[in-house]
DNA sequence: CGCGAGATTGACTCGGGTCAATAGTAGTGG
DNA sequence: CCACTACTATTGACCCGAGTCAATCTCGCG
């Protein structure tokens, strides 16, 4: 199989039950993760723990479709997701989702939830996933025997603020070409670190959840990739995406970008979008 | 005195340090404050320790134009707005800004430097400012016997995620109308929750950081305020702000919202901008 | 094979960005 | 006190990027 990553349907549990057994462990049906497990899928310095053999955090298992919180829903712990790919999405009193993030692994859900002790955003599959149950209350107390695991959570908490950051700097500051451009290079990036291809991937989300997560119409989403590929810089047919020039996503610019102090601004974002390189 | 806030230039730090002795002590020529006086500030439940009158935090004061912090510069401490106004900004690669935040009395900085130990972001007095400085060491040596404040740290992060991810849904959803509505109605929220008068207030920022801050440019907001007055909905000079139908404020609705599934989408939005009640 | 969800494209519209002129305000110094 | 200067705010004219509406097209599935 030359996919990049777990796809389709019935084989998919075979493959990340054996794949998953390098970190968890099987355990009366269901899997189990130490913290040098969490440590590792957070990147973070290992922390020393004694006893951490009998430290075992329980996955939990969910199908393409469900729910893992919902808003409103009470908060008693955090998720690592294992394998697999969701979309985080908040909805607005019509009934609107704003997708906010597409969690895979590695990534944390429910942080959100620790502060008025409900979820205020909910976590949907995508795909099959495995997660890693933190229950809250056990991961605080233990925080407080090792100060690394602490300094671990605080990290965590505050790398989530800096990306929700970013996000609020793209959607106030990108034109859709380049949000679309850096939606495909993150997903390079995170696709690359996983250890899956970055040049060959297939999307996990409908145009329309991207184009939520952007700020955009699911018509701009689709039109820009078409653009895209129009001009060689990807290859998109319906998920696939095969990225042609990584290096033109990379430098597509904003266009002259309004409150912009600068005096240059002459050149056009044509021009500018799939430079002559 | 009616104004509803301290304004203006000389009388200013009269004002301010008076008010202020009555959370911190005079101290060396500094002010003080304790943890009970920081949980207040944050609305955060007092933890009572027992030898909390010892544990006092210093302050720090900045005049308008100062830097609290820049991005890049190395991280060891978060502070609290005991008065004063900020904005918080992002610069990108071509040296734009990107407002993030209007921090004000009660709010937290520096929270993005957690995770990286470096400052992510700037932060800026906008008026003559009073912070408390709260060492980050300090407070987490301090959170480790105390778990009420370990919990009141983690509170506040998360809060300021949700807050984040608010921002995020604001600019992926609304119109430029509902931002702007939604950022009167937000700055009456924090005013009356300070103390201050809900319906008649200053801006402390220009329209181009309010434009930033919206993902809008300095003539669209400009336009709109001055559309909300034509309408009677508020009465704006400049950067004095009257009030006048809060609830048309809050009414406001998003235009129908593109990627919105329900089917009502018929009404034009200048009949909905200012229902006939 | 036909159905339905998702994706693609085209034609049209308009919200809001761009450019530019004008006016109000504040701080400075003679 | 008043000019001089530098911001900041307001407005108008224009236009383009992206949203809207709608007609296919594709693909997986029962």
């Amino acid at each position: 199989m030359l996919h990049t990553q777990i796809s389709k349907t019935k084989p998919i549990l075979q493959i990340l039950h054996s794949s998953s057994l390098a970190a968890g462990r099987q355990c009366q049906g269901r899997l189990w993760s130490s913290l040098k497990d969490i440590c590792d899928l957070l990147h973070i310095p290992f922390v020393a723990v004694c006893d951490d053999e009998d430290l075992l955090f329980q996955h939990v298992q969910f199908k393409a479709g469900q729910r893992v919180h919902t808003i409103g829903q009470a908060f008693d712990s955090l998720y690592i997701v294992h394998s697999g790919f969701l979309k985080t999405v908040l909805i607005d009193e019509y009934g609107n989702e704003q997708v906010l993030s597409f969690p895979m692994k590695g990534d944390i859900l429910g942080v959100d939830g620790i502060n008025s002790r409900l979820y205020s955003s909910e976590a949907v599959a995508l795909s099959d996933c495995d997660l890693i149950l933190l229950p809250f209350k056990k991961l605080t107390t233990l925080a407080r025997t090792h100060v690394e695991l602490e300094n671990a959570i605080y990290d965590v908490l505050s790398r989530e603020l800096v990306r929700e950051q970013a996000m609020v700097g793209m959607l106030g500051a990108l034109s859709a070409e380049a949000r679309v451009a850096r939606f495909l290079v993150t997903l390079s990036d995170r696709f690359a670190s996983m250890g899956y291809s970055s040049k060959f991937f297939n999307l996990r989300m409908t145009r329309h959840e991207i184009g939520s997560y952007l700020g955009l119409t699911l018509e701009t989403v689709s039109r820009t990739l078409s653009a895209f590929n129009e001009i060689g810089m990807i290859v998109v047919n319906q998920r696939t995406i095969e990225i042609k020039d990584l290096e033109a996503l990379k430098n597509l610019r904003r266009l002259p970008p309004s409150r912009n102090r600068s005096k240059q601004s002459k050149e056009k974002l044509a021009a500018v979008a799939y430079p002559v390189q």
